[in-house]
DNA sequence: CCGGAAAATGAAAACGTTTGCATTATTGTT
DNA sequence: AACAATAATGCAAACGTTTTCATTTTCCGG
């Protein structure tokens, strides 16, 4: 059962107004339009607010105007290093434009999506921020439906049909790619995460496998794997893959799977970037400090957050799409102590 | 110029109403007290929304009601493994309450916690959720004037003077010391975060200084050391302090730390433990998997979460302060591989 | 088939702001 | 010092719901 509590000591603006001697009106706009009060006044009514600790509801005035002040972020999970800094960065960004993030995790789970838009429009959110392409057809149409202004980040793609903020994932599993064979590395595995429903992943690997391609390597099926995002499970799997067929190179999804790799090759006392070279992508905050320092590529994850919150505030203010509509963020190959060259062998 | 865009295609309860051919009385009801309207009725209503696409605006109701189904999560930062685990716990178990989640991080500058928590206040939360015991006086007393529910997490004090929910992180540092002090080492170093305004860092010093005194040891200030919550500084921290005297154990503030001291030893060719000893505190995800494992205490994040979320919910719901007032929820040891035990010195 | 109780619905008054329009105060100009 | 022009303020009508109270409909036993 219910019960409402007590309004007790929380003054609305008409106890402003009335300490103050003004009409509500000039409170109001006190707030929302500093210069159209003198300054006397102004005072005045501050001096009020301060000695009631007037706090306005903005929820009120966002039923008279049509913004509420508060943004959507959706993200596949919060608990994942690299989103983790992406989501602080973007919170922090936004506070700097006076706007509150209200922030929802699917967990990989695209159909869950529709549920968590859903419930951010009742909340009247300015804008949506979506992580990706892969997405189900409803919750975009809800969105644009009511014109609420919606952008995807992490990803980019000259040609998506979402403005979107991000680094090319493609370029980013070439990039390491390129690295391995360009030092004479033949026989590379490749551990991707499930890249259904992921096109962070997806684009990842497709690049992987159309550098090596282009390099002249045609992995077979066997150097090919699925791994989870997961710490453990990536260590898991690796010792198999190590203990059975050495490769002499490892390309790695993401770097929490390179973290895996590696404390399997500890483990199995192989010694990296001996007996194995070992690249990631994503360059996760402690990748820098493993022994050895992991190769990967540095996705700006702070500055997409950044970027992020300055665009979504900017289409809501405007109505329009962004400027630019694809904006790629680069990224930055990090060679490490966790590849090597290797000589062909004869 | 603020350009505000047109409300194109969005139906309001008066158009379903219409569509359905009921007031909007009805309408609403529907919504908010499903059993009040007759089966048929209710049929006629969810089809006319659904066919108009009517999403309803929970603002407006707010603005009625007392409550905005919105609750605050306040935490020094969301970067960070273990908080990012609590967050997506009480995030999720929020949505089972059909509630939603505003989150702000103040990077342990608690003076910013008083502007979050007005924000907060300005958005109409039912609720609030703090971290830890260390907060300045404004924030607390403009929750409690306006009768808003606040709990604290992650710490446990059996008589603080908010409603928590957490672990007893004197007695987690209490534990790992004396684990180490039972295995028979005399010469412990601690690497501790910076205490002030960080109650849970100061309470696991605190635990493990005095495990430490109760063992009859009286560690030197060469042996406490203060260490950034970052791997790399720890790593760089532990170099030093593993080169110029090498204490036969370390006591670690958190798993972070940890890991920067384990790196440290690996970069310098220290085995771990047949040289020295480690123990963090945390459990953080991939602690379990580092090599070898880290012997740290695991604080259960995720169930802090989903408590947090339960409590606050009801408390918002009944107006009475949470049942049990001071809840803590245990850690357990996980002994691993980091450690071992060694033969006093003659 | 009726009367009365119970259930379902409708009409209208909140909720706390913002803003268009009307009104009053303040300038600056001769 | 008087007048227009301009700036500052107030009045009252929104904004989209929820809920109280009154009214109508349904249900049921006789």
């Amino acid at each position: 059962m219910k019960r409402a509590r007590s309004r007790k000591g929380a003054p609305g603006i008409v106890e402003v107004a009335a300490r103050a001697e003004v009409s509500i009106a000039t409170v109001s706009r006190a707030y929302n339009h500093p210069g159209m009060v003198r300054a006397p006044t102004r005072t005045r009514i501050e001096r009020a607010a301060a000695d009631l600790g007037y706090i306005r509801d903005r929820m009120a005035g966002t039923l008279h105007n049509r913004f509420s002040g508060t943004v959507g972020l959706v993200v596949p999970t919060i608990d994942n290093a690299i989103f983790a800094e992406m989501i602080e960065a973007f919170a922090q960004q936004l506070r700097g434009h006076d706007r509150t993030m209200l922030i929802a995790a699917h967990g990989y789970d695209l159909s869950l999506e529709v549920a968590i838009v859903r419930s951010l429009l009742e909340r009247r959110i300015d804008g949506v921020v979506l992580v990706g392409f892969d997405h189900e057809e409803i919750p975009l149409s809800m969105l644009t439906q009511r014109d609420v202004p919606v952008i995807s980040i992490w990803n980019y793609r000259e040609d998506s049909a979402l403005p979107c903020i991000g680094s090319d994932n493609r370029q980013a599993g070439a990039r390491v790619t390129e690295h391995l064979i360009e030092r004479g590395h033949r026989d590379i595995a490749f551990l991707f995460p499930e890249v259904t429903s992921n096109d962070r992943a997806r684009d990842r690997m497709t690049g992987a496998l159309d550098a090596a391609g282009s390099g002249g390597l045609t992995p077979p099926p066997e150097r090919i794997l699925t791994c989870p995002y997961d710490i453990g499970e990536a260590k898991q799997l690796a010792r198999r893959l190590l203990a059975e067929n050495l490769p002499s190179a490892i390309v790695c999804g993401n770097d929490i799977i390179a973290q895996g790799v590696l404390y399997a090759c500890h483990a199995l006392g192989l010694r990296v970037p001996r007996d194995v070279s070992i690249v990631g992508i994503g360059d996760f905050r402690g990748s820098a400090h493993l022994e050895p320092g992991l190769t990967t590529v540095r996705l700006p994850a702070r500055r997409i957050g950044r970027l992020a919150a300055d665009a979504i505030v900017e289409m809501s203010e405007t109505g329009l799409p962004p400027e630019p509509f694809h904006q790629a963020v680069d990224f930055s190959f990090m060679e490490r102590g966790s590849t090597r060259p290797i000589r062909p062998k004869a």
